[in-house]
DNA sequence: AACGAGGTCAACCGCTGTAAC
DNA sequence: AGTTACAGCGGTTGACCTCGT
């Protein structure tokens, strides 16, 4: 198809931004907004490609950009994203304010990529990738093992992902309450559609609908994942609650229990029980998960500080 | 003090998806 | 329907920094 390039790379700067031309572009955007990146750097006066400003604006001048190291919250909710979405860099930004996906990627390559394979992890499979990992994961069949306590990691993260969204849309819809459930309840009501609410507030569904719950889907389907029902292990050793009686819904599936979500007429209560399952469900298996492996949260340990884990995994 | 190795991160490259024509 | 332009994405690079010898 023979695309033509982005811009004339003849004459235009290339390398690091100076404070000026840093100054010039904020000051243009601030007046006039981006625009169209292609003629941004002629209108404003700038030696650079359109690309190559929007890069800058994006991943360090924007003004909503937090700076700073992670904080451990961060770097759970990055572990947490990325087993649900893998490198998906511009989706993991997008769930933590202030942080870009350049800055995510490297971090995740520079520092969290090697603190899960000094923990014993592949950060890329989550497979144990050391005999010391595979001893921390013992049971009757731990690759399935494996892959459910990473599973519940991940339905935590979707579940606190909807959580967030959904009251985040509540709030910003409403002016005058501070009382999320009604809130939310006068939010659902004032919607005309169903559909226009799963499309616009419904952060959920919109999970469910995209490439995590897809992926998530057929795991259940292949039984990869255990149904949240027929798992005696899992019963046996968490001690899981029945989740038909949480549920109200019956012998359901979790994928059934989601599929029955979507065309409830209730759907802020449906809400609120998803998470409350998806909370109880995960909650347990995040407690098998943290004594077997130490879990996530070993590694922001203050106990187990970089030099302690260079010590323990050499 | 000098040097090299390894780490960090801003910036670039090449590709994809999509809207406009 | 095909083409083009554009924005955005993920992977990679390379300059700079830090630390150990």
């Amino acid at each position: 198809m023979g695309r033509a390039p982005c811009c004339e790379k003849q004459g235009l700067k290339k390398g690091p931004w100076t404070p000026e031309e840093d100054k010039i572009l904020v000051d243009y955007i601030q007046t006039h907004g981006h625009g169209s990146w292609r003629s941004l750097p002629k209108l404003a006066g700038l030696s650079r490609c359109g690309k190559s400003c929007r890069l800058r604006w994006t991943n360090y001048l924007r003004p909503d950009i937090k700076r700073g190291p992670f904080t451990d919250e961060e770097q759970k909710s990055i572990i947490q994203l990325h087993g649900i979405v893998g490198n998906k860099w511009s989706t993991i930004a997008a769930q933590l304010p202030g942080r870009t996906d350049n800055e995510i990627k490297n971090f995740w390559n520079t520092h969290l990529k090697k603190r899960l394979r000094r923990m014993g992890i592949d950060p890329d499979t989550y497979a144990p990738s050391s005999p010391s990992a595979g001893s921390l994961s013992t049971g009757a069949n731990p690759a399935t093992r494996h892959m459910a306590q990473w599973e519940t990691a991940r339905l935590e993260a979707e579940a606190r992902l909807s959580r967030e969204s959904l009251l985040f849309s509540a709030a910003s819809n409403t002016s005058s309450t501070s009382d999320t459930s009604t809130t939310i309840t006068t939010t659902m009501d004032n919607k005309s559609s169903t559909e226009a609410m799963c499309a616009e507030t419904d952060y959920f569904l919109r999970i469910w609908n995209s490439e995590i719950g897809d992926a998530f889907r057929k795991k259940m389907d292949t039984s990869a994942v255990p149904k949240i029902k027929a798992e005696p292990e899992m019963i046996e050793e968490t001690g899981s609650r029945n989740y038909n009686s949480v549920s109200g819904h019956g012998d359901v599936t979790f994928a059934g229990f989601i599929d029955n979500l979507s065309g409830s007429n209730d759907v802020a209560d449906a809400q609120d029980e998803a998470y409350r399952i998806y909370l109880e469900f995960a909650g347990d298996e995040l407690s098998l998960f943290q004594s077997q492996l130490g879990g996530i949260n070993a590694l922001f340990s203050s106990d187990l500080s970089e030099a302690s884990l260079d010590t323990a995994f050499k």
